[in-house]
DNA sequence: TCGATATCGTTATGATCATAACAATATCGG
DNA sequence: CCGATATTGTTATGATCATAACGATATCGA
């Protein structure tokens, strides 16, 4: 009886014998996310910030004060999550908050001379945190990277 | 005397004000995640798994029984996250454990038929829903978006 | 053999995440 | 003007995540 192949046997595989969770761009992406955020981490964690914590404050850096639901979406971030982290940055009076007066839904978020000066400092190290991540590439593979991840996370 | 730029002063930065928090991979990587993980909920969600859990479960598919640590690090998480992960899959009986016989600090973990039955109806649905991620781009797109994926999360 | 070292699983803590339900306020259309 | 609708922020629940510290077991070298 002739062998119905030459490899060897799956492992374990019944039916989708061909299948491989590497080749699923999910966890790919996951993976190279860990990496980045572990690369940043590594850099600025003296300075007790986290990932999204770093990115919200460079977001108020970069367009002033923001309503707490508009900042959170500047920083792809749920109500209920950015909520969370703006209150762990006030707590370090990193952050204030402030009532918008016209519209009393609004809360203000305004960034204090304290996170002012701190995002500062660590905007240089993200940068070469950035350049850490990508130095298994090339200068047009990075390129082509950002391409590639904008379009996918525009959908 | 004369303007030094002809562009629109930035809102608020006032050091790094050529900074721009998209340009950094980690903030792009993490959208992109949320986007392929939310693409995979809105199609297996009503399987009630998460991504992190339909991986595990894919996992032991391919590779038959794995110990809990071994299995933490095929799917790239760490001891107490694989540990949470498990027991939520044994409550509802997809996975089983036992102790290995002549290595008493390990713990096997196997797929249920329950679990078996799961995974080989996901894994068609997962394959979709990666196309779905990636239709945005072109094949040889994809190729690429993939090696360079590959390169950043191996380092 | 036996003690130093390494590995595995557990526990605890704190920070993301997504989702659903809800009250307060704004806005819009009739 | 005013009621339906939309937006903002909050609360609650449950699932990741990373890290550190710890006992139990294996392994390795003297």
């Amino acid at each position: 009886m002739p062998r119905t192949s030459t490899k060897a046997p799956a492992p374990a595989g019944r039916i989708a014998s061909d299948y491989r969770l590497e080749d699923q761009v999910g966890f790919l992406l996951r993976r190279a996310y860990q990496r980045a955020s572990s690369n940043l981490v590594d850099r600025i964690g003296s300075s007790d910030l986290t990932a999204p914590q770093y990115a919200t404050l460079a977001r108020l850096y970069e367009r002033g004060a923001l309503s707490q639901n508009l900042l959170g979406r500047l920083v792809a971030m749920e109500p209920a999550n950015i909520r969370d982290v703006v209150l762990r940055l006030k707590k370090r009076r990193l952050v204030a908050t402030r009532r918008d007066p016209t519209d009393k839904r609004l809360i203000l978020i305004d960034l204090t001379a304290a996170g002012t000066a701190l995002v500062e400092q660590l905007i240089p190290i993200e940068i070469a945190c950035t350049a850490t991540t990508l130095a298994p590439l090339k200068a047009n593979e990075r390129k082509q990277l950002y391409d590639l991840l904008g379009r996918l996370a525009d959908g």
